[in-house]
DNA sequence: GTGAATTGAGTTGTGTGCAATTCAATAGCG
DNA sequence: CGCTATTGAATTGCACACAACTCAATTCAC
């Protein structure tokens, strides 16, 4: 491949990640407005709902922003915003103050009844429910390795 | 598929993405730090560089919010910094005078031949040069078109 | 035990994304 | 021609991302 050709933005993977992601991002917010919740909100509420049946030894910030590969400048503001709606309770930790654990109020929890169809509603519009995506995800997760273990 | 593991963040399609998309742009910073770029600004300058070789009928800020899919309130300030750093030019159309013209400086025109081999580089670390990212490419193009064909 | 290094959140500053709005310039229509 | 609708940028406001930094709490080395 010459150099012009592998400069295009066609060609870059990297643009078609970038675009694809956000294409999904606008694709949810109308079902996660109804919801009240920003993307970034509801991956943080998906974290928390899942906690909520196998919990970790210390659910906190840390454990999130290592879950979510997002770090405190970013959680520690949308957290504040979640425990302002009512969702979540932030608690600094014992014996280790400085770690600030996270639990869901019941708000919190019951928020999840609502994603489920919303969200199937969401899938299909996308022709995501079935078929190849299976690969897609795979080959994503392999690049994510490729990323955060090389890189 | 039960409706609590349809909703696990690992299987959220839309997670991969957004993290895979991420750690590329992370994966990016490094050389585009020594080009200094951001990201979304790297992103601009490759549509430009293309549009020296085959510039479309009005190489305007419209046009490239469709290529990038990115609006004015993105794009506006991203060009100003550009022309701010020399890299662009921005000049009111003529003679409608609601366009503004986008054009490469000598220096932006330039900067071109930096990229190549920082690129190289990072494709090779990210393991991406050859093999099966093509596939993966492809199926982002259908994700691309399926979503916003019909959302 | 005590001082140095580390750790977990939080803060600050810059640069996106994107909805909503504004505004001037142009296009469309009778 | 005059009037309205549309269009292209720009602006405003909010919420991320993330680097760099601060600070208090804890851990480690000796």
């Amino acid at each position: 491949m010459s150099e012009d050709a592998a400069l295009r933005l066609d060609e870059q993977l990297c643009f078609k990640l970038y675009a694809a992601s956000r294409a999904v991002i606008r694709g949810y917010r109308p079902m996660l407005e109804s919801l009240g919740l920003t993307y970034p909100q509801y991956l943080a509420m998906l974290v928390l709902w899942e906690w909520r049946d196998a919990p970790p030894a210390h659910p906190t910030v840390k454990a999130l922003g290592e879950r979510l590969a997002l770090d405190s400048g970013t959680l520690t503001p949308l957290l504040k915003r979640l425990e302002h709606l009512g969702l979540v309770q932030r608690q600094r930790g014992r014996p280790d103050e400085r770690e600030v654990h996270l639990a869901l109020t019941e708000a919190g929890a019951a928020l999840r009844d609502r994603v489920g169809p919303l969200r199937d509603a969401l899938m299909c519009r996308a022709g995501l429910e079935r078929g190849g995506l299976g690969a897609l995800r795979e080959q994503l997760d392999g690049l994510l390795a490729q990323l955060t273990g090389s890189g």
